[in-house]
DNA sequence: CTGAAAGCGCTTACAG
DNA sequence: CTGAAAGCGCTTACAG
C-alpha cells in the first residue's frame, strides 16, 4: 500500500499534505482547528484526511508539546474489582473527561512493591497527576524526588508528613453521628463491631463512638468492643454470643460492611431483628431489602473520586493553593433498623 | 535549574550523556539493558542517572519504536462502577499486567455517541487493541477503516456480521442448567422472569428456558413468562401477584439480578420461601446470606474480563487465527432455594 | 494566508 | 565497546 507507508498501516499528517498538495504545517492548521487557511485549502485537506482515513496521532503531539494540556492521570489502587473503588474510579474518570484526560486504572492487590512499580510506570508515561489509596500507609515511590512536579493526590488514608493533598470519608463524623442517633432513640447500652484498630480509619471511628459515648457521659464496656473479625459468619457467631446474655446490649453500632452483614444474620438467628437496634457506617447490599431495612451512614465513593479529580486537575493547571483535606461527609440513612427503642 | 532545562523540569537522556560524560546512545544502552557498554561506563551512567533522577519517557520512546511492543489497551464500557464491569476491568488488568501494558478505562453510560468518541480518542492515542462492552448493539466507529490494524473483542454481545472476536457468558447453557436443576428436583410449572427480549441475553436466556421445557414435554404458560421490569420493588409486587394465585407456579427461574431480589422479596413478604423453589442466573449480593440461600448459576466477570484480554493480546502479537466466540461457562451454586421440592 | 526549519526525547541503523 | 546521524509524527517559532 503505497499510501501508508507506516508498519502499522496508518497514515500520517506527512502523506495528508502530500495528497492535499500542501506542507505538513497547512495540515496541522486545519486538523487543530487553526485560523488563517483559505477555505478551499481547508477543504482539501479534509477531503485527503477523509480519503487517507487519517487520525492524529496524540504521542507525537504531547511529546512536542509537553508543557501545555494534560491527556492522562493514572489511578492506583489495590483492587479496581471492589466496588467502592470502582465508583471511585467512575467520579474520576467524570472529572478527567471534563479535562479531555483518559484514566489509567491498575490494581496493586496492596501490595506495596508493586505501588512502587506502578508509581514509576505512571512517571515514564508522564501521566499529568496520580491519584492513590495507599496500601497500609506505604509511601515508597510517592517522594518529590521520584514525583517532581507531578501532583498526586492520597485518597483515605492518614495525612502524614507528606506534602499531598487527601480526600476522604468523615471517619470521626460519621461514627459520632451513628452514635448520636441511637442514643437520641434512647440507648445507652451500646455494642461497637469494628476494623482492627491498626487501620487509621477504623480508629477514626472508634474514637468518634468513644468520644460521642463520653460526652454524653454514658461507659462503654470493653466486653462490647468487638474489633478484627474478618468474614461475616465470623461476625455473625460472635454477635450472637454477645446478644446471647439476657444483659446484652441495647443497640449495636457497627463500623464496616462485614461486621453489619454479620450482626443481621445473628439478629435474625436470635429472631432479635426487631428488638436490638443496629445501625452501620458504609451502606451494605440489599441493604434496603433486609428485613428491618438498616439504617446507614453511607460513604459515597464517587463523590471521593470526584473531589480527588477537581483537586488533582487544579494542581496540575498550578494551583498553588494550601495543601487540602478534603473531608466527604454525607447523611444518615433511616431505614428501620437504627430507630428500634432500648427494651431494658 | 541548569541541569533541568525542561519545562516539566525532568532531566532527559541528554542530561544524563553530559552529566556521564558519554553519548546519547550509551545512555540508551544502559537504560535498556543492552550489552556492551565497559562496566566502568555503565556505572558512571547510573550515578548520573541517579544523580539527576532520570526517568525515561515512554512516549519518546513509543513513538519510535511503534512497530514493536504495546503499551496501553483501551476498554470502553456502558459504566465502570457497576461491579459486573469492574471485575471485567480486574480481569483485563491482569492480563494486560503480564505483557507490560495498561489499561486506559472509560465509561459512556450507554451513550453512542460517547462510545464513538472514546473509540476515537483510542485510536489517537495509538492503543495496541480495543475491548469494548458496545452500547445497544451500536458499531458507530467499530469499524475497519477506523480500527484499521488495532484489534478490537467484544464483550458480551451479539455475533453480528462484524469481523470481530467475541467473549461473553454462556446465557443459553446457563439457563438450560438452571431449568434442568428445577425439573430434576420435580418442578414442571415454572414462571420465568427475565430482561426485555430487546437485548440479545434475554433473548438467549428465554430460550433456554423454552427449549428446555419443550425438550421435557412441558408447557410454558405465557402468563407465568414475566419481562422488562426493571426494579426490585417493581419485581416483587408482580412476583407476588403471580404467587397469589393458588394454582400459581411451584417454582420461579429468575434470568437476572433484580428480578431475583425482587422475587426473594415477594417470597418472603408472603412467607412462602420455603414452599416456591427459585434459582436465578446470575449471582446477587447477599445471596448466601437470605434465608434460604438463592441457588444460582454465577456469572465470572473476572473470567470474561481474562479471556477478552489474552485472545486481544494474540491478536496484537499477530495471530491470524480464525474469529473466536468464547464462551465462558460456569456452574450452578446449589444453596438451598433451588432445592425446594414442589408441593402440589 | 502559507511553508521551511528546528525540535520534543527517544530509538534505529550504521560506522568506526 | 562507543558514537554521530537520521528519524518517529507531530508542534513551535519564524519567515515570507
Amino acid at each position: 500500500m503505497q499510501n501508508h507507508p507506516q508498519t502499522d498501516g496508518r497514515p500520517t499528517m506527512r502523506d495528508v499534505a502530500r495528497v492535499a498538495g500542501v506542507s505538513l504545517k497547512t495540515v496541522s492548521r486545519v486538523v487543530n482547528h487553526e485560523a488563517g487557511v483559505r477555505p478551499e485549502v481547508a477543504e482539501r485537506v479534509r477531503q485527503a484526511i477523509a480519503f487517507l482515513g487519517y487520525v492524529p496521532d496524540e504521542r507525537a503531539r504531547n511529546l512536542r508539546q509537553s508543557t501545555s494540556r494534560p491527556s492522562s492521570i493514572g489511578f492506583a489502587v489495590s483492587d479496581v474489582a471492589n466496588p467502592f473503588f470502582s465508583s471511585v474510579l467512575r467520579g474520576l474518570e467524570a472529572v478527567a473527561r471534563s479535562h479531555n484526560c483518559l484514566v489509567l486504572s491498575a490494581s496493586s492487590d496492596n501490595d506495596p512493591e508493586r505501588q512502587d512499580q506502578l508509581i514509576d510506570i505512571f512517571i515514564q508515561r508522564r501521566v499529568a497527576g496520580i491519584v492513590v489509596v495507599p496500601s497500609s500507609q506505604h509511601i515508597g515511590k510517592l517522594i518529590p524526588s521520584v514525583l517532581r512536579e507531578t501532583p498526586v493526590v492520597f485518597l483515605d488514608c492518614e495525612l502524614s508528613e507528606q506534602n499531598c493533598d487527601i480526600v476522604r470519608t468523615d471517619h470521626f463524623g460519621g461514627m459520632t453521628a451513628l452514635t448520636e442517633h441511637l442514643i437520641s432513640q434512647g440507648h445507652r447500652d451500646i455494642a461497637y463491631l469494628g476494623d482492627n484498630p491498626s487501620l487509621f480509619s477504623a480508629r477514626l471511628r472508634l474514637s468518634g463512638f468513644h468520644d460521642t459515648m463520653s460526652r454524653y457521659g454514658f461507659a462503654t464496656k470493653e466486653d462490647w468492643i468487638l474489633t478484627g473479625s474478618s468474614t461475616p459468619s465470623h461476625w455473625q457467631t460472635r454477635v450472637a454470643g454477645l446478644l446471647g446474655n439476657p444483659s446484652g446490649p441495647t443497640a449495636i453500632v457497627s463500623a464496616q460492611n462485614f461486621s453489619t452483614i454479620g450482626a443481621v444474620m445473628a439478629l435474625h438467628q436470635l429472631k432479635l431483628q426487631r428488638r436490638v437496634a443496629l445501625a452501620g457506617f458504609d451502606d451494605i447490599p440489599m441493604g434496603d431489602v433486609v428485613e428491618p431495612a438498616i439504617t446507614v451512614y453511607p460513604q459515597i465513593p464517587l463523590d471521593l473520586g470526584r473531589r480527588a479529580g477537581e483537586i488533582l486537575f487544579r494542581r496540575i493547571a498550578g494551583s498553588q493553593e494550601p495543601l487540602l483535606q478534603d473531608i466527604s461527609t454525607s447523611q444518615l440513612i433511616l431505614r428501620g433498623s437504627g430507630e428500634i427503642k432500648p427494651t431494658h
